[in-house]
DNA sequence: AGCACGCCGACT
DNA sequence: GTCGGCGTGCTC
């Protein structure tokens, strides 16, 4: 008797198991394969792991409905990179699967573009009643150019109601119907032409895009890397391939986009957070087809189901957002180095503060280092100097001579950025007669204030209350904001400099669509200005003008219990330093500190990027952190800290295994965040397989595990913050 | 995650 | 006497 056949599928839910069915006798299946289930009394959509399964006993297997189309959505190589990343990450695999399929096919539509109507105008007048001014419009519109788009029509500003109405009422009609879209040709711009020293940085780059390897391109800030990408791209990649360029969500711009376009046409797609559903299955298609693009996307780019991949670039591979800070807790950039080790086709990390772990691997041999330590054309290094402001009066949290230099700065017709790490008027208010602090009622943090929007709020939930003028608790006037933020850094500037527009570049002076590049604009005016903001400003942007950069506090990374704390702020502090002087203009840096004796800042300002990192290094190699040890974070959040203190106390015994050291558990720093109670704990490792193995069987072990339903759960695999 | 089943409070 | 609160259990 022949066996039926079966099919093991993975659906989207985050269960860590995977579902046996009968696989119906006209269907043949492949891996990857996207197929309609019976699952419960519901009908949903899952993804073919493997066939010919020994189902588990005593389960009677329901049958596959339907392939959804006759090929896998998942081609082999994404699917085995989604699965070694479920292991991994210890991140249940549909889920994972899922991912990489855009929103539509993720709730079982269709792997195909809705046409897009074309429509004329079927009557010589709009019959249509006075005030309805948008139709009369749209027909007008329609009327001067047969054959338009429903969708350049969107773009115009129309609805797609609007356009229905008109159709109802008979006055358009579609025409033909194609998917045709404008094609502009890979240009026939020739790779950029580098400078001496970005030919000695190119020449580091591997040959061979047929062959795996990883390399960093440690490039100082304005040294031109963007251009080393595109003379690389440029010269081996092929017509017929695929290339991706991962950046900072923060980094993919309009100006970025727009000078790969220059070089490669329409093989330049993006792919971001702001692309609707429709952006997302068109990009996935042309992706899953084949077609020859240049993918610049943020970090989930990665897992597109690419068919001829054959370059990565990470830019700026250091950034902390490319690890994705819940569910699906994956590292864009290592799970890039990992596919192009799949693939068989060279990454490139490139940055001017690589990462610890990438410094590591190029020092280990295990990666190439490509080294780029001159800015293009005339620039040189801005130079940093250190300015204690202890005992020193602060207006605003900025001193004498901070001010002074401003002052010169602008005298001269240039520009001065100061870099404050907060938003918002004070992160602190305080009751000078009681000592009252404003604090969050539902997290262990204290509340903002917001003065324009007299707002005090949570930086951390979504609480927000009416600010008061009086100290809640004992009525007295002598309630004041300590500290700084960006706006009243704004607000004292504006007073010390009334003839001198101020742009503060936060995420509450952005949030309105497009408001960053009206800034923008603005600034590369090049009038004379003030910039003041938060870490927004040091990520990616060009301002010519800018000569003067001031760092109002640059201590809080330095006594932090994170240990990447000193890394990151480092890192930050270079990034934002590396504003100042990108023109012909020599820049400067002012970094005010309570500790100007501090060796870490004063390694900063010899401006010696690879000395610290080597330091840094050997002070993780003392304290056996990342990169030397492996590490993961078991964390648990409960209505109450010793809920979550219970689990992870009862986790340990288990955790305690040999080569595993185990720490905590301890409350997290911000013991309660919207009201749950946060506790971890820290596995670290020699041998990263055998810490996964334990993470692996830590997690059956805690599937199987009644706990309270508020008790949850979660695995972090080398995790960002250790908060 | 959904979705159903199941056992205790304020309503026609 | 029922409608519905959300606790817990299951899904091939």
């Amino acid at each position: 008797m022949t066996q039926p056949k079966t099919a093991r599928i993975a659906l989207n839910r985050p269960l860590r198991r995977l579902f046996d069915y009968r696989i119906p006798d006209a269907l043949e299946l492949t891996p990857g394969q996207r197929v309609k289930v019976p699952f419960g009394r519901q009908t949903l959509t899952g993804l073919v792991v493997e066939t010919g399964v020994q189902p588990p006993e005593g389960v009677t297997l329901k049958p596959i409905q339907a392939a959804l189309e006759p090929w896998a959505a998942l081609p082999e190589n994404t699917f085995r990179l989604l699965t070694w990343a479920s292991d991994y990450y210890q991140h249940p695999l549909g889920e994972c699967l899922f991912t990489a399929l855009p929103p539509a096919l993720r709730r079982g539509r269709p792997a195909a573009l809705k046409p897009d109507e074309q429509w004329q105008t079927t009557a010589t007048e709009a019959a249509l009643p006075a005030n309805a001014h948008r139709q009369v419009a749209l027909f007008n519109t329609i009327k001067a150019t047969p054959g338009i788009t429903t969708s350049a029509l969107v773009q115009s500003g129309y609805s797609r109601a609007q356009i229905r109405s008109l159709e109802q009422k008979e006055l358009i009609q579609q025409g033909a119907t194609s998917n045709a879209q404008p094609h502009i040709p890979e240009t026939a711009l020739p790779a950029p032409i580098l400078s001496s020293a970005q030919q000695e940085a190119a020449g580091e780059l591997p040959e061979d895009i047929k062959q795996f390897s990883a390399s960093l391109l440690f490039g100082i800030t304005g040294s031109g890397k963007t251009e080393l990408y595109l003379h690389y791209l440029k010269t081996r990649l092929q017509h017929d391939e695929q290339a991706l360029v991962l950046v900072p969500e923060i980094n993919l711009t309009p100006q970025t986009v727009a000078r790969f376009r220059r070089y490669f046409g329409n093989r330049i797609q993006v792919w971001h957070s702001a692309l609707n559903d429709g952006e997302r299955l068109s990009t996935w298609l042309k992706i899953r087809n084949g077609d020859p693009i240049i993918l610049i996307g943020t970090r989930s780019a990665v897992l597109l189901p690419f068919i001829n991949l054959r370059t990565i670039i990470v830019d700026e591979e250091h950034d902390s957002s490319y690890k994705q800070g819940e569910g699906f807790r994956y590292s864009g950039r290592d799970v890039a180095v990992y596919r192009a080790h799949l693939n068989q086709c060279p990454v490139i990390l490139g940055s001017a503060t690589p990462s610890l772990e990438s410094w590591h691997n190029a020092s280990q041999g295990k990666y190439n280092l490509a080294r780029l330590e001159q800015r293009a054309g005339n620039a040189k290094p801005p130079e940093l100097t250190l300015l204690d402001i202890r005992s020193r009066p602060l207006e605003a949290g900025l001193a004498r001579p901070a001010l002074t230099a401003i002052k010169e700065t602008l005298d001269r017709g240039e520009q001065a950025l100061v870099f404050v790490n907060r938003r918002g008027f004070a992160p602190i208010m305080m009751c000078f007669d009681c000592g009252h602090m404003e604090e969050c009622p539902r997290c262990d943090t204290r509340l903002t204030y917001h003065r324009r929007d007299r707002a005090m709020r949570c930086h951390h939930c979504d609480y927000q209350a009416a600010a008061t003028h009086t100290c809640p608790k004992c009525k007295s006037e002598n309630f004041k904001p300590v500290g700084q933020g960006t706006e009243r850094t704004e607000e004292t500037l504006a007073e010390q400099f009334p003839d001198t527009p101020i742009v503060r570049v936060d995420r509450d002076s952005t949030q309105r669509k497009g408001s960053i590049q009206a800034i923008l604009k603005k600034v590369n005016s090049g009038e004379p200005c003030i910039l003041v903001g938060t870490q927004m400003l040091a990520k990616g942007h060009d301002f010519p003008n800018v000569t003067l950069v001031t760092v109002v506090n640059a201590d809080g990374g330095l006594f932090s219990v994170d240990f990447r704390a000193p890394e990151q702020m480092v890192q930050t502090l270079l990034q934002v330093s590396g504003r100042a002087g990108r023109g012909d203009k020599p820049g400067k840096v002012l970094i005010q500190t309570c500790h100007s004796d501090h060796p870490l800042l004063n390694a900063l300002c010899q401006g010696n990027y690879p000395a610290i990192a080597d330091q840094l290094l050997a002070e993780r190699e003392s304290g056996q952190l990342p990169p030397f040890r492996a590490m993961a974070i078991l964390r648990a959040e409960a209505d109450t800290m010793q809920n979550s203190l219970q689990l992870l106390d009862s986790l340990k015994p288990m955790a305690s295994t040999p080569g595993v050291e185990v720490w905590g558990p301890l409350p997290a720093v911000i013991a309660r965040k919207a009201d749950r109670h946060r506790a971890q704990l820290i596995l670290v490792s020699d041998h990263r397989k055998q810490l996964n193995r334990l993470l692996t069987y830590l997690c059956q072990h805690l599937d199987q595990t009644k706990l309270p339903s508020s008790t949850k759960w979660m695995v972090d695999v080398d995790p960002q913050e250790t908060g």
